[in-house]
DNA sequence: CCATTGCACCTTGCATGGAAGGTGCTATGT
DNA sequence: ACATAGCACCTTCCATGCAAGGTGCAATGG
């Protein structure tokens, strides 16, 4: 009866297909700017470079249009979309919102769950401390992504994941460029203590409001930026 | 120079193909119920029924899939979804914390745009008080959809726009079923009023509190009541 | 020299066929 | 009677062919 292999969690089971490689490898792609914004490529080129056919190339692209990050248009090509400044400012608004009540959601959690993801959040938030006094910014990065996506993973809303795992994919490359010209990376660190103190505490309310002003300010400082760098499309 | 033929707004152009045609098809049945929750079709059968190849239903699947709305078992068919009570809070909790943001964001508008929008809520409210007086549950239905969509709508975030289209669509049957069984529908219009008022008189954080509260309540009436009635999906 | 028109090429949309994988029935053995 | 193995059928996955639509260049006329 044992099935031959490892187990697989769940029904979540899944082998792999050329439609999700061409997916992934497509996404990874876009994220690295090997295909640049605003780069128009044929189905037929990716396909060949990738070893298969146009079809799963072809549906990998719709996908890829569900998501944001390019746009087929008919008998032209798939055109790699770019980031204006007014993407970013939706991008920031629908995640102010979301994580907000995240954060609120977690402070309600039972006093076990709390402290374990208040430890975990913590942690990430002394890996931005520490890779800020050694000046490196790409581990500073690294860890202020885990710690949001820690903020919304534990949330428990599958949903919510998915939507701040698209705006997230969407946005990975202007956070790359934005990264180098932020000067309020410690601003960071302690509104992240304060969240995590509001979620120890209980205390939902202010989780909320720790979490919106926290990535209100961020935006507040970022878009002027954009704007004045002449960002138009990332 | 004239481009010859009707002009389209913008460059949202788009010519009808089949696969748009299979999308919008599949998703009213879904809609409808025509396709119930659970049921197993083969795309070599809905293409049949369409009257196409199987390409541009397998396509179209692939898309419905990414909204959430079917499964695509490899090898076996596609799926339709069903709706657990758990989803409804996944998806009660995002449409609060969206909600609430657009409406923080139609509070701060200058004045002429609050003074629109908060008519044309108004409006729809008023259509809801004059519905339930009549006993027309459908119609106080639509006018609550119009007005939540024109909140969302008119605060300007394409993004936050197809989300809640989204998820709007996946929980458009549970809506159908439950909106006979709510017994709270003067509260919703109460409710509108204050929200209105709040937009009305530029005041974000009431706004803000007033949307949420409402979705809120509107989440913790509905909720038991599924479970109490052991719909287990919808 | 500039505008226009025709054309060759390139691209995707869609249909279809072969191949591989999964399901459930049936026959078989204990 | 029950468990198991074999098999026939059904399903999608992917490759490929054909046709239609779009683009840019070149030739032509003013």
């Amino acid at each position: 009866m044992a099935r031959a292999g490892p187990a697989r969690g769940g029904d979540g089971e899944k082998r792999p297909s050329l439609v999700d490689g061409a997916y992934a490898a497509m996404k990874r792609a876009i994220r690295n700017s090997d295909f640049a914004p605003g780069y128009q490529a044929s189905e037929q080129e990716i396909a060949l470079r990738l070893g298969m056919s146009r079809t799963p190339v072809h549906e990998a692209a719709i996908r890829l249009q569900e998501d944001g990050l390019v746009r087929v248009l008919p008998r032209r090509g798939i055109l790699i979309c770019a980031i204006a400044p007014e993407d970013m400012r939706e991008i920031y608004d629908v995640i102010i919102a979301l994580e907000g009540q995240a954060a609120e959601r977690l402070a309600g959690l039972p006093e076990a769950e709390r402290v374990r993801i208040g430890a975990a959040l913590a942690a990430h938030t002394e890996a931005m401390a520490e890779a800020q006094a050694r000046g490196d910014l790409p581990a500073w990065g690294e860890a202020d992504e885990r710690f949001h996506r820690t903020l919304i993973e534990q949330a428990g809303n599958g949903r919510m994941i998915r939507i701040m795992q698209t705006i997230n994919d969407q946005s990975h490359r202007a956070r790359m460029l934005t990264l180098r010209l932020r000067p309020e990376l410690d601003a960071s660190v302690a509104e992240h203590r304060s969240l995590v103190a509001a979620i120890r505490d209980a205390d939902p309310a202010g989780a909320h409001r720790q979490a919106r002003q926290h990535r209100i300010r961020a935006r507040d400082a970022l878009l002027p930026l954009l704007e004045h760098f002449g960002l138009r499309h990332l």
